[in-house]
DNA sequence: AAAGATTGAGTTGTCAATCTTA
DNA sequence: TAAGATTGACAACTCAATCTTT
């Protein structure tokens, strides 16, 4: 009574299992609510790079550096920054020593955006963390690492 | 000499990392090419659901059996349904005992689209699973599994 | 009314072509 | 030429409104 269900054409190893499931996440994972504020993720994303490369004195990321750091195309960059600015969370001023650049800065007021939601995922990573055992966390992370770096090599 | 770095607005802790780099994935995994088919990703897991289903004498699923077990709107599988159908390899027929159902067969030329991609995925899979220790097999299972019970947990 | 399927509008992404500046 | 940014056309999803059948 072995082998009564039959052999579907798709795979069923564990790999196939974990795969599904991660597959399955994207959705979880895009939550347009945050903060009680109406963002998307990447837009989330893009408020965190743009409060971490802030610093004071620093030039600003052009829209490319940002592209690159969220890993999207640069078109996409450019209909989000826009629509960032039209929210008056974002300034987009061309740099005077070479007009091809945009320098980002957020305003003040996508400062205090950027920080009320950083609260808010801090908050919910907190709550994550203590729902996970420190041998899941350690678990997560090697499993993920080594996961992405087989995807990485064999995409090439 | 510590804490140089200005503490950002968001977070930065371990399972930041992690989500960081599961939200880029989406990309890495959504190839458009299997077995030399151009077919999205939601198409593979549908021919995969189908194939599953379609033991003999079974009813056949319904669009929206199908869009619960793909986790999509049944409008999605209203337009992905009739993408396959046009391409001869799946069959839409009303339920004669209940005209409201489609009943969703794969068309022979489906089944073999199905196998087809199934022994590439397999092979994909064996490629990874090759890659990985079993360590990082079994932390990867682990770490995804509480993952996906936490979210699930907090996403009600 | 309720359930399955469809359709229309809006969102977020891609890729390819173009505009602008260097 | 080439690099940054923009635009247009398309893909794949969501949600809300509608059509059909029970």
């Amino acid at each position: 009574l072995h082998d009564t269900t039959v052999a579907g054409a798709f795979p069923d190893d564990e790999l196939s299992r974990v795969l599904r499931r991660l597959a399955r996440f994207g959705g979880l994972l895009e939550s347009h609510d945050h903060a009680g504020l109406q963002v998307s993720l990447s837009e989330v994303m893009a408020l965190g790079e743009l409060d971490d490369a802030g610093g004071d004195g620093s030039p600003g990321l052009a829209q490319q550096d940002l592209a690159d750091g969220l890993g999207l195309e640069k078109s996409t960059v450019s209909r989000l920054a826009a629509g960032l600015e039209r929210r008056g969370w974002l300034a987009r001023v061309r740099d005077p020593a070479n007009r091809r650049y945009y320098r980002l800065e957020l305003t003040d007021e996508g400062r205090a955006v950027a920080a009320r939601i950083g609260r808010d995922l801090r908050e919910r990573h907190a709550a994550m963390l203590t729902a996970l055992t420190s041998e899941e966390r350690a678990a997560l992370s090697l499993g993920l690492s080594a996961l992405t770096r087989v995807l990485e090599e064999q995409h090439r």
